[in-house]
DNA sequence: CTGTTAGCGCTTTCAT
DNA sequence: ATGAAAGCGCTAACAG
C-alpha cells in the first residue's frame, strides 16, 4: 500500500469484471450495454459484480471503437461575467447539439487562453470562439486544428471567421445620432488588455471611432475596466474632462449600463443632456433607467454562420483549407438613452 | 463514389501518412508531436505529407494510450440566460481546471435535460449541476455515473449534493425585514415548470415562504415567468391584487430586477412604499435604481464544495458510494431596495 | 536517427 | 447464449 493517500486500487477494466464474474469480456459488454443475446441471470450477475468493483467503461476505448460518432467542438468563451458571451455560448450549445456536435467549453477569462487551447487541442475536432491571439501564434498552439474566429478577421489557412462589421455599424450609429442633434461625441473604450499586461492596447472600436467621429477628440476618449463599475468610473472621468460632450459611445453594453447608472449619481439627465449608446444589444439594457440604446449584434446569425463553417470543415475531414469568411452587420436598437 | 453528397475520402490515419511519406508510423508520431530523435528533413517531409492528406491524429486513440490523464466533468447548466448560473459555470471552469479537470458543459435549458445527460454519460466521469430530475430517474439515465447535485437534496447512493439552506436564509430575511417595519409580505414565485408542462409546480422557496411569512397569504403569491419581464409582470399583478403589501420577496434576482423596473412604471416608491428583496446576490443588482437588496448565495463556496466531493469520488475511482452531503448558508446583502 | 513490437480497453465480427 | 479472435488509431519501450 502506498505511503500517501492515493487509492490502492486501480480502476477496474472490463477484464476484471469478466474474471470476477467468470464470463468473457463480450458477455460483460452485452450486460453493460443492454444488448440482448444474454441470459437474464448471467446479466444480473455481471451487473452485480461490475457494481461491486465500481466498474465504469472507459469512454476513450469505447469512442475509439464506436466509429467516430462524436464530433467535438471546443468553444472558447471570452468571459463568463458578460452576458453577451454567455448568451452566445448558450445559443451555440443549443444549435451545435441540434447539428450533432458535442461542445466542450473553455474560458479564456483566466488569462490562460493558451493553456486552455493547448489542453483541449487533442480533445476536439475544431475550435470556435472569441480568441485574441494573433493568427500565426494560434495555429502554432492548436497544432493544426481548424479554428473559427468570432468577430475577428482571418487570413491564414486553417483559420476561418465570422466577422461583424462594427465599423459600418458605428458609422451608421454616428450618422443617425448627428441627425438627432448630437454635436460632440465622446467614447469609452475597454481597458481589457490592461488585465494581462501594463500596456493598454486600443480596441478596433476605438480606431473606428477616431476615424468616424470627427470634432475635437482631445480628452474625449476614456479607457475603463470592462465591467459595470468600470463603465461608471470612465463615464464620470469623461464628463469631468469634457463637460461639453453631449453623446457617449461605449465599448459594450455592460460598461454602458454602468455609465447610465453613474449619470444618476452625477445628476446628468440622459438622454436630454447626454446621450449614451452601448454596443451588443443585451436584453439587460432594459434593466436600467432610461433603457439603453445600443448597436445590436445578431448573436443567432453569428452562431449559425460559425456552425455552417464548422459543418463545411467537417465535410472535408478538417483538412487544412483556405480561410472561409462570413460577415454580418450590426444594427441600431433605439431605446431610451439616446 | 456514394450517390449522396458525403465526402468520398475517409479520414486519414497515421498509417496513411506513414505510407505516403515512406516512413514508419512511429516516425510520424515523432514528427507530429515534436518529439526529437528525428531528422529535421524527415520531419518536414512527414509534416508536409500529413498536411497534404489533411491528417489529424485521433483524439480517442491518443487518449486511450496516454494513460487516463484527462478526467472529465460534465457540468449541467440550468440556464444561460441567468447570470447566476453562468457565473457558477465560470467559477466551476476556473476551479476545475486548477484541479486538473476538463469540463464539458451541457445546458438543460432546451428542456432536453435527459438527452443531454444520456449523451454525455459515456463522455464524462462525473456530473455536476442544477438538475431537476428525481434522483431515481437520474440514476437510471446516467447509468451509474456519480452525480453531484447543486442546491438540491440527495439521499440515494451515487447521488451527492451541495445544499443551500434557503429556508434558514428566508427565515432570517423575514425576521430582519419585520424588524425594519415590514407588515404585509408577498412573494413572486417562478413558473419555471410551466415551460415544460401545463402544470405549475410550486418551488420549495414558495413552500418556505408560506410556512414563514405569516399574515394573510390570500392573493399574496403570484407566479411569473423566470425572466426580467416576467418578474415585472408578476409584480404589477401582485400590486393590483394586494395593494396593502409593503414587502415583496422574489424568487430570484433576475425577476426581482424586473420588479424594481416595474415599480417605476407603476409609480411605486421603493423601498418607501414597497420593499423588494431578491435571492441570489447578483452583481447585476447594482444596475437598477434603487439597487437590489438580496439574499445572497455564496457561489464560490458552492463550487469548491462540489469539487471537493468530486475529488473524493475520484479517489474512489467513481465507485458507487453513499451520498456525500454539504450544506452552505445564504446571507442577506442589504442594498437600497429594502 | 529510425523501425519493430506491444499493448491501451473496448466493441465488433464470427464461431461454437 | 456464450466465447475467441480481430482490430479501432495511437504511443511507449525497446531494438537496431
Amino acid at each position: 500500500m502506498p505511503p500517501d493517500g492515493t487509492p490502492t486500487t486501480k480502476r477496474a477494466t472490463i477484464l476484471d469484471v469478466a474474471a470476477a464474474a467468470g464470463v468473457s469480456r463480450q458477455t460483460v459488454t452485452r450486460a453493460m450495454n443492454d444488448m440482448g443475446d444474454i441470459n437474464a441471470v448471467t446479466k444480473q450477475r455481471v451487473l452485480d459484480v461490475s457494481a461491486r468493483l465500481g466498474y465504469r467503461p472507459s469512454r476513450f476505448a469505447r469512442s475509439l471503437v464506436v466509429r467516430h460518432k462524436t464530433r467535438a467542438l471546443g468553444l472558447i468563451v471570452a468571459s463568463f461575467r458578460n452576458p453577451y458571451f454567455t448568451e452566445i455560448a448558450g445559443d451555440m450549445l443549443t444549435a451545435a447539439a441540434a447539428r450533432g456536435w458535442q461542445v466542450v467549453i473553455a474560458s479564456s477569462e483566466s488569462g490562460d487562453e493558451i493553456g486552455a487551447l493547448r489542453l483541449l487541442s487533442n480533445q476536439v475536432d475544431v475550435f470556435v470562439g472569441h480568441i485574441a491571439l494573433p493568427e500565426a501564434e494560434l495555429i502554432e498552439i492548436v497544432g493544426g486544428i481548424p479554428v473559427v474566429l468570432l468577430e475577428s478577421p482571418c487570413t491564414l489557412p486553417g483559420v476561418h471567421c465570422v466577422e461583424v462589421d462594427i465599423r459600418a455599424g458605428m458609422q451608421d450609429a454616428i450618422e443617425q445620432l448627428r441627425r438627432k442633434g448630437a454635436r460632440t461625441i465622446g467614447m469609452i473604450d475597454s481597458g481589457y488588455s490592461l488585465r494581462f499586461s501594463s500596456t493598454y492596447v486600443p480596441s478596433p472600436r476605438r480606431g473606428y471611432f477616431e476615424e468616424l467621429a470627427g470634432g475635437d477628440l482631445d480628452g474625449a476618449i476614456v479607457v475603463g475596466e470592462e465591467s459595470m463599475a468600470g463603465g461608471g468610473r470612465a463615464f464620470t472621468e469623461l464628463m469631468q474632462a469634457r463637460p461639453d460632450i453631449d453623446t457617449v459611445l461605449v465599448f459594450n453594453d455592460v460598461m454602458a449600463i454602468g455609465a447610465v447608472q453613474a449619470s444618476h449619481v452625477l445628476g446628468i439627465a440622459v438622454p436630454q443632456q447626454v446621450r449614451i449608446v452601448g454596443i451588443d444589444g443585451l436584453a439587460l439594457g432594459e434593466a436600467v433607467t432610461p433603457t439603453l440604446t445600443t448597436l445590436s449584434i445578431d448573436r443567432q446569425a453569428l452562431v449559425s454562420n460559425a456552425l455552417d463553417i464548422v459543418d463545411e470543415l467537417d465535410a472535408a475531414h478538417f483538412a487544412k483549407t483556405a480561410s472561409i469568411r462570413r460577415v454580418t452587420l450590426p444594427r441600431m436598437l433605439w431605446r431610451e438613452s439616446a
